[in-house]
DNA sequence: TATAAAGGAATGAACGGTCATTCCGCGAAA
DNA sequence: TTTCGCGGAATGACCGTTCATTCCTTTATA
């Protein structure tokens, strides 16, 4: 039953390599990086230690191709629905609120992009995406836009992403955690703190 | 000449102990917890790897007793001239403004701060912190009033602390690695929409 | 169809390196 | 001479990674 189970499925290796990355996923979100050794992720996962390397480089390209795959969904998830003609204001609570409702419900990927932050990649990853800006996103286009029109206080992109982001995400850890408990209603009204935070 | 310095002091004791303090708040700020193995430190602080345990108790211990330390700096700080019987708006920009300038005047202190936050201490001192809150400390009695007042939105604690130091740390990280630069008329402009973020 | 050989995926014990912590000999102070 | 802080090699635990071996699937053969 296991082994038929087990066998008659084509994409056996998809398979594999998707409860490499679950593993992963988990383990470092909820223990962080010291607390997600590869034989852990391996067993976890419900395969060999040495299986994990015929999937990924290394550890380190474990964590990457993760991280890639969790920041692209949380792009997904903002331009989904997304107002492109809307008012400033309408975009802008779309994507805070498109953000949290996502974040709590995913909390290990909050977690995970969290605990990569805070690494050494974190930073490289920050400068990269502060000064690499070789294709401007949607995002930085309407920021950009809500500053030109004067909208926005005039500041530079990486504080008014602070000052909206920030707050958003501190939130959505501090429910996570059980520490306060998230609504409509709440969400609501701390989308709207943070766009008191950038207007004019 | 080094031997005649070293001993002719009354208090080479307090002198190590702070060597080794200093060495690992270093260390640890710039490369994180993975960065500063204890030998490390003690290579750093001039002193043998086992001294470092005449001091602490063990690892833990240390980078304890450093963060209790640098917290406490940061409360005095932004104490320090705090217009007790000023308005609401008044008190809440000095402490902003005197969290910033010390903070970017140590940068070690923050990135200390922030590695600390991100590990398995963090969690528990967070939920410590928010739930223990035994005794109430001059800030919170200053949110509370303000909310009591309805001159901040109606919102938890735990949010207004969010939606105010979250934005003003993340901006101090991003001028401490570059990213920014801030100066005066910035940081009384970041301040400024922070409070925009808070006020009613 | 039945059997056997080949090929590649998976395994997990083993390796080299690193870490926190210990422990014992040394040398300064009394 | 005794005491005691100190240093740093030694210890044992742990981690990422490797690789000889095993196991399963497919293909070749009769």
């Amino acid at each position: 039953m296991d082994k038929a189970e087990k066998y008659d499925k084509p994409d056996k290796c998809a398979e594999k390599r998707e409860a490499i990355i679950q593993a992963a996923l988990e383990l470092v979100a909820e223990q962080g990086f010291h607390g997600a050794p590869m034989a852990m992720i391996a067993e976890k996962a419900g395969v060999g230690a040495g299986t994990i390397y015929r999937y990924f480089e290394n550890k380190d390209d474990l964590i990457r191709w993760i991280y890639k795959n969790v920041e692209e969904r949380f792009v997904e998830v903002m331009m989904q629905g997304y107002p492109e003609h809307g008012p400033v204001r309408e975009r802008l609570v779309h994507i805070g609120t498109a953000l949290v409702r996502h974040l709590i419900n995913e909390p290990l990927q909050l977690r995970f992009v969290e605990q990569f932050h805070n690494s050494p990649y974190g930073v490289d990853h920050r400068r990269e995406k502060i000064f690499g800006q070789q294709k401007k996103d949607i995002i930085s286009e309407l920021f950009d836009e809500a500053v030109a029109q004067q909208i926005f206080k005039p500041l530079e992109l990486a504080i008014l992403f602070s000052l909206f982001f920030g707050p958003l995400v501190d939130i959505c850890r501090d429910h996570i955690l059980g520490f306060i408990k998230l609504d409509d209603a709440l969400i609501e009204q701390v989308v709207g703190a943070c766009w008191d935070a950038l207007r004019r």
